[in-house]
DNA sequence: GTGGTCTAGACCACG
DNA sequence: GTGGTCTAGACCACC
C-alpha cells in the first residue's frame, strides 16, 4: 500500500505523508475509512513507530485525517482540501510548462506531448481493466 | 537576477543553484558568459560567500558551468544537458497529469486547462513586447 | 584506517575521499557497512568536521556511499563503479608505460620490472599470512 | 608542441611544466636545445606570459633547463634527473598494480593486460613509420 | 580580484 | 547522536 525508498533524499516521514495524501485525494482511501494503526504500519514497512506517528500527526494538522483516541486514525471528508490539492498540482504543471516555453518549445510540441501522456495513461487503464 | 527566499524550505545553496540552472537552460546566460564572482554575488544577495561557492561547485559538478581559477565561472555549452533537463520537466508534468487523472479529472478538462496556460503565457509575452 | 598528510599538495578532503575510495573498491569496507560518523572521524584525525562532511558528500555524489539522515553514511553496492575504477587504473598504467617506452625502455625491461612488482606483492601477502 | 586544456583542473603553469618535462625526458628536446622564448610561446598558445615564466622558473629550479640572460632557456643534460624521473614513473605503476591486486585481480590477468599495452604501442609506432 | 580550501562554532531536522 | 546547512573569517594559488 505504502512504498518507502530509503535512498530517496526525502525524509521518511514525508514520504509516508505524501503516499497517504495521494491515496486520500485519489479516493483509494475513502472518507471515514480507517488508516492502519501506527504500530501495524510501522512493523509492516519496517520503520520506527515514532516516524509513522509524525506522518499521521502531519496528516491530521493538514486536515487529511482525524484521530479518535483509542480507536485509530480516519480519513476526513474535506472537499476544500481536494480543491486546493488540485490547484496545487495545476500550479506545478503551469510552472513547468512556462519553463518549457522559456526553452523555446512551441505550443504545438507541448500539446502533442500532453496528448501522448493522456493516451498513454488511458491505454494503461484499459489494459488493466481487460 | 537571482532571488532567494529565506522562508523556502529548500536550502539557500540549492535555491541559488536552481535559479542559475533556469537562467542557463533558458539561455538568458549564454555559453561562455561569465557568472557574477562568488564574492560579488554573495554581497549582492547578502549571503555568505561559502554558500555561493557551494552552489557554483554544484553547478560545476553537474556540468552547467566551468570554473577557471583566478578568472571566474563561465557557462558551459552542453546540449545533452538541455535535453536531459527538458526530459526531466516533461517527466514532472507527466507525473502531475497522472495525479489529476487519478482524481478523476477528464482529458477534456485537462486539455482546456493546458490551453489556458499556453494562451496566458503567449499573452504575457505579447504584452511585454508591446 | 585513514591517513592524512598535511604536506601533501592534495587538499585534505580529497585525501580523505581517495582513502575511502580505496577502502571501498578493495572491499575492506563492505557494501552497507557504516562509515565512521562525520564528527567521530573528524576528532580522530584532528580535522574540522566540515572538511570530512565535504569528503563524504563527494563520495555520495560519486555513488560510493549513501547517506541516511540521523543514521550515518553507508557503503553502496555498485558494481559499475568497480569496473570504471579498474579501467581508470589500467588507463593510468598504460599512460605511464607509454612514457617509459618514449624514454626508450624496451619491452623486456618493462616486463621484468612488472614481474618484480608482482613477486614483491605476493611475497608480502605470504609473509603476512605466515 | 605544447597542448593546454583549459578545462583541465590542473593549473596552466603546471600543464606547461608537465608538457616540457615529458618532451625533455623523451629527448624530443635534446640537451642544450633552446626552448621557445617566453613571449613567443605565450603568444602561440594564447597564455599570459607571466604564466609561462612561472613554468620556466619551475623547470629551472628542478634542473630540467638552464637560463642564459639575454639568450633564452636551454635544456639541461642531467642524467640523474632522467633516472629519478624513470623511478618516479615506475613507482606510480607499482602503486597502481598494487591497487589492482587489492581488488583481487590475479597476476595472469595483469600480465596479459600489460602485454596488450606493449603490443598496442609497438603497433602504433610501426604504423607511423610505415 | 578570482576561485578554492579550511577552521571554528552554531543551529536545524531526523530517527 | 547523526547528517546537513550556514556564517564569519582567514589563507593560499592563480592570473
Amino acid at each position: 500500500m505504502i512504498r518507502i525508498d530509503v535512498n530517496n533524499p526525502k525524509s521518511i516521514y514525508e514520504q509516508v505523508y505524501d503516499e497517504f495524501v495521494k491515496l486520500i485525494v485519489a479516493k483509494v482511501l475513502k472518507p471515514d475509512e480507517k488508516l492502519p494503526s501506527v504500530r501495524e504500519l510501522a512493523s509492516i514497512i519496517r520503520i520506527n513507530p515514532n516516524t509513522i506517528q509524525k506522518s499521521y500527526k502531519l496528516l491530521e494538522t493538514n486536515n487529511y485525517i482525524y484521530s479518535v483516541k483509542g480507536k485509530g486514525n480516519f480519513v476526513n471528508n474535506n472537499e476544500e482540501l481536494l480543491v486546493s490539492y488540485t490547484n496545487n498540482i495545476m500550479d506545478k504543471i503551469k510552472e513547468n510548462i512556462i519553463l518549457l516555453k522559456k526553452m523555446d518549445m512551441d505550443n504545438e510540441k507541448i500539446l502533442s506531448f500532453i496528448n501522448a501522456i493522456l493516451k498513454g495513461v488511458d491505454a494503461n487503464v484499459e489494459g488493466k481493466r481487460a
